[in-house]
DNA sequence: TCATTAAGCGTTG
DNA sequence: CAACGCTTAATGA
């Protein structure tokens, strides 16, 4: 049902174990177990206990939440090769949002135990969660920035930034197969929204859209969206 | 009034 | 068959 994940997917989908020496890469793999989830589904809601630091081998995760009022909020989608759940981890606290599976999506899932005995053990593996905290922070720093702009292009260069993001998914590459749909889901905008805000993207020459994915030049174009004046 | 959305449907690759 | 474009009716600012 959720057999250990193998030594060569490890390394397909985690960057990080690369970086690991051979007995703690070992020790690693043992830890995490391989579990898929439909499309839609819900792998965990805010509240739940959900003590696993959590890959992505295949799919794209979203997150997100629901206020008092009911109106949803989506934060970031997490494509293949992402590694999230660290801070609830380490905090041993619920989760603070949804996790779903926008499409069908297969997950790796190291428990607890191991992940703790990496941060006591591992000089590499916390060399790689100080890296990734810190990509992460600059993300949601320009997440707050895209918030008040509320500007529809904006936003889903934002989203699409994150993605593409060659430092949290190194597996994603310049070519992305995602939905429109599922983009708009992700920054919380309309399909026609969606649309519209994507072809003002690929107007100004900051992605292409193809049928059910998208391809960038280069992330620094995407990632520097919008550039008007000097704020 | 004007803009935006979800839903349904036709087209297409 | 799924992604996308287009139309339409509902919603609401």
């Amino acid at each position: 049902m959720t057999p250990l994940i193998s030594a060569e997917r490890l390394a397909a989908i985690a960057r990080w174990s690369h970086d690991l020496p051979e007995a703690e890469r070992e020790r690693a793999r043992r830890g995490i177990v391989e579990k898929n989830y439909a499309a839609g589904s819900y792998i965990c809601h805010l509240g739940d206990r959900f003590d696993v630091w959590t890959g992505v081998i295949d799919g794209i995760v979203k997150l997100s939440t629901s206020s008092d009022s009911g109106k949803l909020i989506s934060f970031a989608g997490l494509p293949a090769g992402a590694w999230f759940g660290e801070g609830t981890v380490l905090k041993s606290e619920p989760r603070r949002y949804d996790l779903v599976a926008l499409r069908e999506t297969r997950l790796a899932l190291m428990d607890a135990a191991t992940f703790f005995w990496l941060f006591e053990n591992s000089v590499a593996f916390n060399r790689f969660l100080v890296r990734q905290l810190n990509e992460r922070l600059g993300q949601f720093i320009g997440l707050v920035e895209t918030d008040r702009l509320l500007d529809a292009p904006a936003r889903i260069a934002r989203a699409l930034a994150f993605l593409f993001n060659p430092e949290l998914h190194p597996a994603v590459g310049l070519h992305l197969a995602i939905t429109q749909e599922e983009i708009g889901l992700l920054s919380g905008l309309s399909r026609q929204a969606t649309n519209k805000a994507l072809k003002m993207l690929e107007e100004a020459q900051v992605l292409r859209v193809d049928r059910a994915g998208i391809s960038i030049r280069a992330w620094g174009e995407l990632n520097a969206y919008p550039m008007r004046g000097n704020r």
